[in-house]
DNA sequence: CGAAAGTATGTATTTTTGACACAATAGAAA
DNA sequence: TTTCTATTGTGTCAAAAATACATACTTTCG
């Protein structure tokens, strides 16, 4: 009886067959544009369709855990930072079975990570965000769309750049990464005062060489 | 083959046992101070630790349909309005087993939803939330303080007050909503002008009646 | 070395935000 | 009814913030 009700508020096991899955949005910063890498199957139901990469949780594994494994099993990135989204869970969204998806995006620059196709992956591309395909699978239009507005939401006030900048940077490298995220154009002196007033970064005291006026670089303050 | 394939990407059933639940974060609006819905569990390992109310979701139910039911299994309360907050997924948040938990949240007023004890609850109270008590269970000190702040962020740009106001109000009513969600002073003028600006609200040109000054009664205009 | 490109800083201008006063309205008290 | 009082509705003005813009300095490249 006492473990009845226990159990009823929380610990009750579930009773159906259901997948618990991770989707990661992971946006590409190259040339001064974002990119968003997608996964295409070339066989089963669902052939000729780009999904967001993504797979299956474990039991040992937590949400992030889960993002991490499957994005590295799917293309070889390590150390990627992942920031949450929302969880998904229409009970239409998969047409095979009963699919939760908790979805994820990351920031990084293509660079540094070449794709290693691993495993049975058919086909893994880079595309530009303003070219997407249209055949997206299940409801990863949605996903994608509000992956990328969280993103910006996250930028815009708590300067979530993850990787996107060297550990040192110059404020132009800084801003062209502002204009290009928010397709703005921004003046540069405007700029420079209002990113000091944030009080978030410090100068380096170095000069970037190889490139000309010889800006300082900057880094983000520790104690953020 | 193919099948294979397919299956590791989004299909493969989970390999273990694993509990999805909702739990929802229902904030009460009465005389002008907000207010938190706790359970007490009288019974079990978790003796007089408060929670959110929350439960398993099954195999029928989207994870609002389950947060619904969670919450109309507790407390009688029918036809609210939930958002959805994040996902939690770390292994030990739950001692007994791995639980899953996507966290929502809701805005009422008690005095439309009096509390119907239902089932198995053993205790179940409104706190006010500068005094939440001190003893939560699992990550739920956690849980409520997410909620908390993507209430005020929900409501600070898009407006979403649920159910605390009634079709028709006065600005003022507005306003001192406002002012006890953010625990500010705004001046009445200045507030009549930011919020005429946004431009969501219409004049019903009906009058307040039973309230000195004759103030006006406005809506949210249609298309929002 | 000079020209070109880019950085760093200061100042003027516009826009937004915040502070503030008073007449009109409706309920309450006489 | 009349008076009193609390509350509404409206406009102006100053401060602050965002934006536009000019000029001097630094480095690369031919």
């Amino acid at each position: 009886m006492e473990q009845e009700k226990l159990q009823h508020i929380q610990v009750k096991p579930n009773s159906f067959e259901c997948s618990i899955t991770t989707d990661i949005a992971v946006f590409g910063y190259v040339e001064d544009r974002f990119k968003i890498l997608l996964t295409k199957r070339t066989v089963g139901d669902f052939k000729n369709h780009w999904f967001l990469p993504g797979g299956v949780m474990e039991s040992n594994e937590t949400l992030v855990d889960c993002a991490q494994k499957v994005l590295f099993a799917l293309t070889g990135f390590k150390d990627i930072h992942f920031e949450q989204v929302r969880t998904y869970g229409d009970l239409e969204r998969h047409p095979l079975k009963r699919v939760i998806t908790v979805c994820f995006y990351a920031l990084i620059k293509p660079e540094n990570h070449p794709i290693a196709l691993k495993e049975n992956v058919e086909s893994i591309e880079w595309f530009d965000m303003e070219n997407i395909p249209e055949n997206l699978g299940f409801d990863h239009a949605r996903l994608i769309n509000d992956a990328h507005m969280h993103m910006k939401d996250n930028l815009k006030d708590k300067l979530i750049v993850g990787e996107l900048l060297p550990e040192k940077f110059t404020l132009a490298e800084l801003q062209n990464l502002y204009e290009n995220i928010f397709s703005i154009k921004l003046d540069r002196r405007n700029f420079r005062k209002r990113i000091f007033q944030m009080d978030i970064l410090e100068n380096t005291n170095e000069k970037k060489t190889g490139v000309k006026g010889g800006p300082f670089l900057y880094r983000y303050k520790e104690n953020r």
